[in-house]
DNA sequence: CTGAAAGCGCTTACAG
DNA sequence: CTGAAAGCGCTTACAG
């Protein structure tokens, strides 16, 4: 069966199997396709009149510049590479989505490449990648965006890429800063503000800058109410939801328990759910909990579990929008902020 | 910074700042580029020691195609398209993996696109997106998977595509099937071997097929093992965690409650939870549930939730396998069989 | 088994 | 503001 176009083409009395060329529009319109290619890539060296002709007969006939053939050209693809180490699966998705919706109609698309960072040579993965698929930018998910070397690897091969992290470690127009600290900032706030005093809070990985941030977060928030969170009553876990039930038996399991705990994630919360049900200890009369991500699992415990939320498709949108923009485009950081999501795994010490 | 390469290129004394290209590889080696492109093809019309010295240069100078140039010339890129509607996010990222499991070290990458099959214009979006980018092959995953439409619009424009469903509804070298029939029957095995006789189901909606066929499966399992499933034990639902709670209250607001209830996937089987936690029934020991998917939902209920697990990222890697097989290739449907993970959820009835 | 010529559909560098 | 020539790095079609 041969590829079919369905467009009309009417008027032109043009009506070729094979899709439009550079070549077909220039003989159509009229002008030589260093003309019709000044329209494709925007260039104002271009009479209105003859854009605008040029612009309806590629309405008309439908058609769209070849990726492969611009790409080779120029050396660079149309290609947009995600690069990520094992987030949980909703996180991946939302940011995946977030991308595709700056994506859309862009004529970019999405290629996703997860890596494992502790595997010695995935640096040089991650480069064969970018390097052979010539890709136009890369968006770095934590926790790889905490990776300097990798950053520096790209750097070096003169590739752009924008790091999605806690806080700011690369120049501005590199940088979406998810603001960790604040987050965990205002659970602190909101479990001082239920009267809870005795809080301990389970961390994730110390090598990850998120978990650091939650952690100071957290610890200062307290602070800065009269609060302290002493050194027993923080343990630090794996982010996974088997680490935090180990978390959990350790923190429940001594004599006096702590009123509340914080979680540097759902999956550790759901963790604490787990050793609670176990115990016979009541969330939230015997024990509150919070967690961090808000997602779709903190809505699925009972109770449903108070978490802080990130806008993780926001970012992924304003991350690939960083990538798009113009070389020469104003530079500057850009933010997403996380807010508390209230539900019902809280409630005043007894 | 100039892009640079890492590759030491000792004993050639060639050492470019640029990558390597065809041309570079035929000079040095002294043959045409031509017979480099046959051996980059794995032609057989090379001789073995032309292959081998050329083959240990390329090597040597660390020479990859650009597979621009050569997408450009095949008029086929080295992509591969992932097309879905919104599955859970674990179902997804399964499925990622998998496709990407086989397609390393391939020389393809993984495209993702997800999109609103509900919208009127899907199709034409996939379109699109597939000729555009002149794609090697298409994923499609559950539910755009099932739409004949769509598959007749790929075929037309004569792209290759794999479908991955509950049923065959395809040339064999076009489907992996799931079987979602068998991973049903086997619920139904397992409650009734039990003791369980007044039996529930909450289904997804009528026009998935994996939600005919696991209801089917389940009715027709139970039948042959002697029991009845009354209509007005059958509700459906959307494969939603809230849909699953409207099914729920229905089915547990009555005066006879059925001592288990099977659902279509893990969401709507935390919407039993939900309504069961609410409710004071407790689980199993008043009420046994079943889900399906085996997803990390699954796990972190209380009690755990027995499940059916399908292996999604084996679907994944199988179904990219079968796009990178040559056009002429043995062509044979492939399978993947789901099977019933046994936890906490169920007991015999009293 | 090997190669010289032409071409894939674009852009860059230069000229006007 | 517009265009003719050369080139991006490969493959196809043809010839030997």
């Amino acid at each position: 069966m041969p590829a079919s176009k369905k467009t009309t083409q009417a008027g032109t009395g043009f009506d070729l199997k094979r899709p439009a060329t550079i070549n077909d529009i220039a003989r159509l319109a009229g002008v030589s396709k260093k003309t019709v290619s000044r329209i494709i890539n925007h260039s104002p060296l271009v009479r209105q009149d003859t854009r605008e002709k040029v612009e309806a007969l590629m309405q008309e006939v439908g058609y769209v510049p070849d990726p492969l053939a611009r790409g080779l050209a120029f050396r660079r693809s149309f290609l947009i590479g995600m690069v990520y180490d094992n987030p949980t699966a909703q996180f991946i998705v939302n940011m995946q989505y977030g991308a595709l919706d700056t994506l859309r109609n862009s004529g970019f698309e999405l290629v996703v490449h997860p890596c494992d960072s502790r595997s010695p040579n995935y640096i040089d993965g991650v480069r064969r990648f970018v390097q052979q698929q010539k890709l136009h930018g890369v968006m770095l998910v934590p926790r790889v965006s905490e990776d300097q070397a990798l950053a520096d690897m790209l750097a070096e091969i003169d590739v752009r890429y924008v790091r999605i992290a806690a806080v700011s470690m690369d120049t501005p127009e590199r940088m979406v800063v998810t603001h960790d600290h604040d987050g965990a900032a205002e659970v602190a706030d909101y479990l001082q503000s239920l009267g809870h005093r005795d809080i301990a809070m389970i961390t994730g990985p110390r090598d990850y800058r998120s978990s650091i941030e939650r952690t100071n977060g957290f610890i200062s928030g307290l602070q800065q109410r009269g609060i302290e969170l002493p050194k027993a009553r923080i343990v630090e876990a794996g982010y996974t939801f088997e680490s935090g039930v180990a978390a959990a038996e350790k923190l429940l399991g001594g004599k006096k328990r702590p009123t509340a705990i914080f979680c540097g994630n759902d999956e550790m919360a759901a963790g604490v759910y787990r050793v609670a049900m176990r115990a016979g200890i009541s969330i939230p009369r015997q024990l509150s909990v919070v967690g961090y991500d808000d997602s779709p699992l903190a809505s699925r415990l009972w109770p449903p579990l108070t978490s802080v939320r990130r806008d993780t498709r926001d970012t992924g949108r304003i991350s690939a929008a960083m990538l798009l923009q113009p070389e020469d485009a104003p530079r500057q950081l850009a933010s997403v902020r996380p807010h508390l999501i209230v539900r019902d795994s809280c409630q005043p010490p007894d």
